[in-house]
Parts: C-alpha cells; sequence; structure tokens
RNA sequence: GGGGAGAUUCCGGAGUGGCCAAACGGGACGGACUGUAAAUCCGUUGGCUCCGCCUUCGGAGGUUCGAAUCCUCCUCUCCCCA
C-alpha cells in the first residue's frame, strides 16, 4: 500500500464521511482529523470482531472498508479481537442460547477471522494494531467490574431495542449481557480509541465507549456507523437465510452470488462494496440490469480474487446459465454399471436420498446424457465414457465404472 | 425454595385416542416464465428393495385392538412469586 501525501483534512472526512449512517459527531471528526495532521500523529481507529464464528461474508466487510479507508489515509486501524466478550454471547444476535467457547475455539476462530478479513484490510504489523480484550478483562476483578458496571443504567439499557423486543417475547434477557455494551466500552478506554467503527445496530455501544473515556478523562471517540448491506434476496444477510456472500468463496460462486441480487439491492452494493465515484454508478445502472449487475460481480470479485479470475468467472457464468451449456469443470465419479437411476443419483452425491431422486425425476429434474429421464427404476449401464447426469440447473457429474 | 407453561418432521407452529408421515406459514428443492435474477404460477418436501413396506412427534416404561395425543418416571427449557 502507498501512502502518498496525505489528502488535506476536508478530502479526507468527504472520503470517510461518504457512505456512513451515524457520525458522532461531525463536529470532532472534523477536529480530530486536522489536529492528527498537524501533530502527524494517526488516529487510533478501533473495530471489534467477536471470534463466535467463522464465516466472514462482504456484509460484514462494509465496516471493515471503512477502517481500510482510514488506514489508506495513513490511521491506524485497531482491531479489537472480543475473546474475553466473546464468553458473553452476543446480545445483539438471535436469540438462540451460544455455548461459552473454549480458549482453543477463540483462538482458532480469530486466526481464520483474521485470514478473512486479510482479504480487506492490510494487515501488517506496521499499519495495523491487533489487540484481544481478555488482555485487559483477566486482570480485572469483581470489585472493578462492579465500578465499571455502575456507568450504566438499567434504564438506559432497557431502551434498547434488542432488549426491548426479547422482553416484549418473554425471551430471556441475561444480567450478564448487561455489560456487554460496557465492556465494548471499556475496549475503548483501553486502547485510547479516537474512532469507532461498527454496524448501524452497535450505535449504542459506540456510545457507551464514549461515556466511559469521559468519565476517565479521556478524549472520547468519534462513532461511525455503517449501513447494513442486505443479502442477495433483500433480507438481513445472514448465513442462516443463505443469501450471503462469503469473503472467502470460489470466483465462479462469488460471481454466480452476486448476480443472483436483486435489482433494487444494485445501488446499495455498488456503493458499498466498490470505489466507484457516484457519477460512474449512477451511469451504469441506467444501462441494462443484467449488464450491470455483470459489472457489479466483475467488481466485486476483482476485488476479492483478481481481474483475471473475474473474467473467466463471467464466462463460465453466462455458458451456464445464459446459454445453458454445461459447465467446463463437472465433478467425476466412479461407480458400478446397472445401477436404477434413482440409485445412482444417491451414491453419486447428486441428492439426499432416493426417494428425493425419485420426486426430483418424477418433476422433470434430472437428465442423463441432456435427455430428460423420466424413470427411476431404470438400469443405467456406464462404461469407461463417462455419462453425463444433471439434476436441476446447477448439479452436475460425469460417471464412470468402477473397475 | 414455591407456583405455572412447554419440548412436534429444516425452522416457526397446529394437532389432545383411530380419517396423522402429521394442518398452515417460512425455507429448500423441481418445473414454467425471465434479463442471470426478483416477483408470480404449478409441484415436491421422513426413509426404503416405492402403487407396498419401515421408522418418526424430548427420553424410558405402561394403559389400549389402536397413542404425537391417556398414565408413570426421567431429562431439558421458559415464565412468575420468594
Amino acid at each position: 500500500m502507498t501512502h502518498n501525501a496525505p489528502p488535506s483534512p476536508s478530502s479526507a472526512f468527504e472520503r470517510i464521511s461518504r457512505n456512513v449512517s451515524d457520525i458522532v459527531t461531525e463536529e470532532s471528526l472534523r477536529k480530530y482529523l486536522e489536529a492528527s495532521q498537524e501533530s502527524g500523529r494517526p488516529l487510533r481507529v478501533k473495530f471489534g470482531i467477536d471470534p463466535t464464528f467463522t464465516h466472514v461474508h462482504i456484509g460484514h466487510a462494509v465496516p471493515i472498508r471503512l477502517l481500510r479507508t482510514f488506514q489508506e489515509l495513513g490511521h491506524l486501524p485497531v482491531l479489537i479481537i472480543g475473546d474475553g466478550t466473546a464468553r458473553l454471547g452476543d446480545p445483539t444476535g438471535r436469540n438462540e442460547q451460544r455455548p461459552p467457547l473454549s480458549l482453543e475455539e477463540v483462538q482458532h476462530n480469530s486466526t481464520t477471522y483474521l485470514d478473512q478479513i486479510g482479504k480487506v484490510l492490510d494487515l501488517s504489523p506496521e499499519v495495523c494494531e491487533v489487540r484481544r480484550n481478555s488482555e485487559w478483562f483477566e486482570e480485572m476483578d469483581f470489585f472493578d467490574c462492579l465500578r465499571l458496571a455502575s456507568c450504566g443504567t438499567v434504564a438506559r439499557l432497557l431502551e434498547r431495542d434488542d432488549f426491548k423486543k426479547r422482553m416484549a417475547e418473554r425471551l430471556p434477557v441475561h444480567l450478564h449481557e448487561m455489560h456487554y455494551p460496557i465492556m465494548q466500552g471499556w475496549d475503548s478506554v483501553q486502547v485510547r480509541a479516537d474512532v469507532e467503527i461498527g454496524g448501524n445496530d452497535q450505535l449504542f455501544n459506540l456510545h457507551m465507549g464514549r461515556l466511559l473515556q469521559e468519565r476517565e478523562g479521556h478524549r472520547p471517540q468519534v462513532c461511525l456507523t455503517t449501513p447494513l448491506l442486505l443479502g442477495t434476496d433483500g433480507q438481513k444477510m445472514s448465513k442462516t437465510y443463505g443469501n450471503h456472500v462469503p469473503l472467502l468463496s470460489e470466483p465462479n460462486d462469488m460471481f454466480g452470488k452476486v448476480m443472483s441480487v436483486t435489482d433494487d439491492q444494485m445501488p446499495d452494493w455498488f456503493r458499498l462494496l466498490t470505489s466507484l465515484e457516484e457519477e460512474e454508478i449512477s451511469k451504469i445502472l441506467q444501462g441494462h440490469p443484467r449488464e450491470a449487475k455483470g459489472r457489479l460481480a466483475d467488481e466485486i470479485v476483482t476485488w476479492l480474487h483478481n481481474s483475471a479470475v473475474a473474467k473467466s468467472a463471467a464466462q463460465a457464468f453466462d455458458s451456464q446459465f445464459r446459454k445453458k451449456q454445461v459447465p467446463d469443470d463437472i465433478p467425476e465419479c466412479a461407480l458400478e454399471s446397472n445401477l436404477p437411476l434413482a440409485n445412482l443419483l444417491k451414491e453419486a452425491g447428486l441428492v439426499s436420498s432416493t426417494s428425493d431422486a425419485r420426486r426430483t425425476i418424477k418433476q422433470g429434474g434430472v437428465k442423463v446424457n441432456g435427455e430428460p429421464a423420466v424413470d427411476p427404476s431404470a438400469l443405467i449401464p456406464l462404461g469407461d465414457e463417462p455419462t453425463m447426469i444433471q439434476v436441476g440447473k446447477r448439479r452436475f457429474a460425469n460417471i464412470r465404472e468402477r473397475s
């Protein structure tokens, strides 16, 4: 990464604030940027990650991109790995209970997490600081905790939407969860954060950092939140809905996923995930939606892989879906000859059970060597020449006889 | 410590002795349509040697010709009071 002559504080402000949903406060952000330039001291920009799960998707990448922007402007990202907070579970999450994580799990999750984040952010020690919050939480005794807890009020916490909602639904809200924002805020005190970045559901937690810093006589951090990126179907992006794009997906997969984004998500995806200028974006969006989406997919695959790979992913996508051709890289396997079709599909791993196979066949979803197959119990002869089986639009296999 | 409520097929959630492999919704899958989608429509959604058979309704027993539904014990969860 190159650090050329630093841009002026005001142009830095423009760049930073382009895609954020809250800034607390604009004025202090401007001031901090100016002061930083005068003193030559980079701003410490904090971002917390929870090592409770390991799959990072491009929705998570939105705040990290902002972190990257700061990094490019010469400031210092400070990543906090919440190995202390992880033991609480995440109160902003769903209502399911998270079992307490073991030390190894946390360890493992943090490294895979960092691997993935490394796609978006330069993690070299010279330009990025990585801390774990167990570092300071482990040292606190019960009275320290009480002192911290006195910073918040129950009323204030109860205002939080997710608590309110869960109370209304008669779901449990555990006492320790109330400490989550306080712990997060304490991180800010510990690392002397000048700025904290989070998703826009994190605003409350970020505010807590300001509060605690002021109590400690520190300069309060600027809170920046980024808009929520919705999933390919327009719902909240989440692994459980299957509408997410993992940061580490294979190029072809990634391209295909982006192509399945609904049209009305496109503007957001362009703004939040590419570095194209607003003018350019609106020009693209005026063209044919399919072209625009192709461009979006190309930008994203280029970003997370490279441009050559993006081009070939585009071609593969085109031939498989637009021209309905068969993909090049069909998985192969070898099986016994003369199995009933339904059993063959199951053995080849194309369906989950023979019953499933029968259903799919009955519905006209199976082709053998390009010909629609209708009889689930037809015996399929195999030979050295592979027999191509297609299930639905996406599942293919080349099967030859096992010798 | 006391008092309630509950555990159903991927998820949510009906069902309170036979008509239950289990309503309905979501998701998923297949088909049609299409711009690759989305939306819409149709169909499927426990397993199998599949027009029949087998195993499911927290776990273990029991009552009955017959239980997801009734009884006993156990495990777990939630709420309220203290």
